[in-house]
DNA sequence: ATGAAAGCGCTAACAT
DNA sequence: ATGTTAGCGCTTTCAT
């Protein structure tokens, strides 16, 4: 037999009424009672129901965690740490994380994830893009939802992002400081926002430091930013332009796909080119070379949806809405010095 | 307002014991009644709260899963492939999948995972190696515990294996018949049952073929079966042995590896050197060249892991106690016949 | 400060 | 075949 809250407060010798009062902070009983209560706890090693806890009070102590297959499947655990983010920060609040992968092309005829259909989350943390018709759908569960690293059409929730100008700015005025001036950004769908701020660093720097935006050095055609679409980004870009001596790839993925085409066609990394990332997902860190990198704190993202989706749930005002996770540059050895040969 | 059971009875114009027995399906309802019961429900989009049932019924619903942060982390998506099986097959059967991820050095002090302590899971899913002392620690709670990719010391549960024996003889069966003799293996930590079956496999193809078995040829002192321990594994060995002409590494991952460090090394693959993995990881298929290997169905493995799991709360006896799902040899181009050249 | 008791939404034994 | 009702383990209001 599991040990329930009955047990407790007759080994304690109180009514079920103080155990609850006690477990939950929730009136003051003596101290003296209290620390008796506690002890009785442990000794009996009791854990509250918690589906009894959700019945009583309409909450089911879980979120929801949606994000796309492929992003799930993703080489690089990107989108993986930030869902171990929520759950460490899950562990330290009581609550558990219901994960579902969703297609990429969800269709308004896929059925809704089950646990909102069923009632079984106090609220939902989204990860990277999702199709729109998902949020307009999900929208009449009236749910509390946190978005990471992405920002749905009709802003309404709070927001945890990161601060892709700033990256942008950081990684492009890196390469600027090297000595480079012909230096080529390799994107793809433009319409994420994290890779279209990303650009926007990229030329905000360029603007800062008077070198002319050239659009034949930017590629950002790719539907997916992954490897595959790296290195045939970097196909189309050097074979055109023989003139490019650094590249600011939008994430680590494609940098990786980049640094394999040059490789293969002859160049020296960082000699004849330079190449920095995005994200830094430690992947491959033994070969390439090491990639210079904009650090992106994953782990911590997924702390802080959680942190924002409690405060919601418990109705504290919180006092961000949007949280700008802040990026940090790390030189490693694919980029160097344009004039030190 | 929920809708609950007594809006669904009120509506349909039934008791509310009614309508629990067309929705359990535990009782004969005239065809009538039933139909129009569920008409209701359909109409009232009513789902039974899962708190109650769980309160009522002693059962959470939910199943833990288990994996060590390494493999969860890990850069090529297999366990992550298996953990997407059984949410799948979750979603199928009505149980909700609660993820957890442990230190591979989990030790005597570490809390276990919170969903066994709070008995929020009817039952648990281990996937890969994990630490025999959080095995004997959650023996105390009774839980049904279906364990993939494992064999844990005190052989009790059920088992989803990958016919690792057979695979290892697919793979050097394919290199013998290509007209290689010299044909290393490339390991990592032996102890898991896996990598060793796969060994084993590796030697009975040598012994069929009446190949002498060189312990020179064999590596299997890495630690993790990584890309980098591949890397190192290769060069330790062709730095002693000129004449290997194939590899069969025991995973993928060491096997990209490998290849890395041929090429880098001035080898044609497969011309110099065949190589053939393990996993059909599907990274990278567009480098390397695509890589020749065993094909191990991960998401058909969480599935069943998953339906054993519900066979077993059902207390239905499953036929199988162990399932060995089969493995596949897909041919790419990371292997060549030995002679045409 | 503590206890008694109602009730959360449901299942299942029992009554009709 | 269907309805009535007692709990499942807990929170919380209202008494004491």
């Amino acid at each position: 037999m599991k040990t329930t809250i009955k047990d407790v407060a007759k080994k304690a010798g109180v009514s079920i009424a103080t155990v609850s009062f006690v477990i939950n902070n929730t009136k003051r009983v003596t101290p003296e009672t209290k620390s008796r209560i506690l002890k009785t706890i442990k000794s009996l090693n009791y854990h509250p129901s918690k589906s009894a806890v959700s019945l009583v009070s309409g909450k089911t102590g879980n979120i929801g965690f949606i994000l796309t297959d492929d992003h799930f499947l993703r080489t690089e655990p990107f989108y993986t740490r930030i869902f171990l983010g929520t759950e460490f920060e899950a562990r330290n609040a009581g609550y558990y994380i219901l994960l579902t992968s969703i297609n990429p092309e969800f269709s308004k005829s896929d059925p809704l994830p089950r646990f909102i259909l069923n009632n079984s989350v106090d609220g939902i943390i989204v990860a990277g893009k999702i199709p729109q018709n998902l949020i307009e759908r999900m929208a009449p569960y009236n749910l509390p939802t946190v978005f990471i690293d992405y920002i749905p059409s009709q802003n309404c929730c709070p927001l945890v992002l990161i601060d892709n100008v700033e990256g942008g700015l950081l990684a492009t005025n890196h390469l600027i400081e090297l000595g480079h001036k012909n230096i080529a950004f390799i994107g793809g769908d433009i319409e994420h926002p994290s890779l279209s701020d990303r650009l926007a660093g990229y030329k905000q720097a360029l603007v800062n430091a008077k070198i002319p935006v050239k659009n034949n050095f930017i590629t950002i055609d790719a539907k997916y930013p992954d490897r595959v679409n790296g290195y045939n980004s970097a196909k189309r870009l050097f074979s055109k332009n023989k003139n490019i001596t650094a590249v600011f790839a939008c994430n680590d993925a494609m940098a990786i796909g980049v640094l394999r085409y040059l490789k293969d066609n002859g160049y020296k990394i960082p000699k004849d080119v330079s190449v920095i990332g995005f994200d830094d997902v430690e992947t491959d860190l033994m070969f390439s070379p090491p990639l210079t990198t904009i650090r992106v704190p994953k782990v911590e993202m997924g702390i802080e949806a959680l942190k924002l989706m409690v405060n919601t749930l418990k109705n504290r005002k919180s006092l961000y809405n949007k949280i700008l996770v802040p990026v940090e540059l790390i030189v490693r050895e694919s980029t160097a010095n344009l004039y030190k040969k």
